[in-house]
DNA sequence: GCATTGACGAAGG
DNA sequence: CCCTTCGCCAATG
């Protein structure tokens, strides 16, 4: 991967509107190395950019994801409940849900279930 | 340029 | 225990 969110923390960024993207960037590298089977919440994913105070950041972040040249594993990225927050901006109501199962991921009322054994954390996975 | 919104989250009533 | 409010920051009207 070309790309890393490893060390964002230390990147001293202005906070011009020339970011564009690095904010962008930076989750959907995230998300995109959450592994198969695993799902993480936004605000992990926040926390470890260093923007964990604005969780809905991450979740615009994605809103854009759609739209990102690369594939981004949206259906892993659930609200800090395990719940599939944002199922309804997929293709369709059920899209999420069946992407999640399709990686052995069970999901019940719009809930991952052992959602804190899956729980994915990139502070931990990628070494905080 | 101000007001509203948003795939969140924590706190308060 | 359910619902409302606030904070956060970027995008949109």
């Amino acid at each position: 991967m070309k790309k890393k969110a490893a060390k964002i923390k230390q990147e001293e960024k202005p906070r011009s509107t020339t970011r564009q993207y690095s904010f962008f960037e930076d989750v959907y590298a995230v998300v995109r190395q959450v592994p198969k089977g695993r799902v993480t919440t936004f605000g992990a994913i926040a926390s470890y950019l260093g923007t964990k105070l604005s969780a809905r950041m991450v979740g615009w972040a994605m809103n854009g994801a759609h739209t990102a040249e690369q594939k981004v594993p949206a259906h892993r990225v659930v609200n800090r409940n395990g719940m599939l927050s944002g199922k309804a901006h997929f293709a369709t109501p059920t899209l999420m849900q069946e992407l999640l199962e399709k990686e052995k991921i069970k999901v019940v009322d719009d809930t991952v279930v052992n959602f804190e054994k899956l729980f994915w954390d990139p502070a931990v996975a990628l070494g905080w």
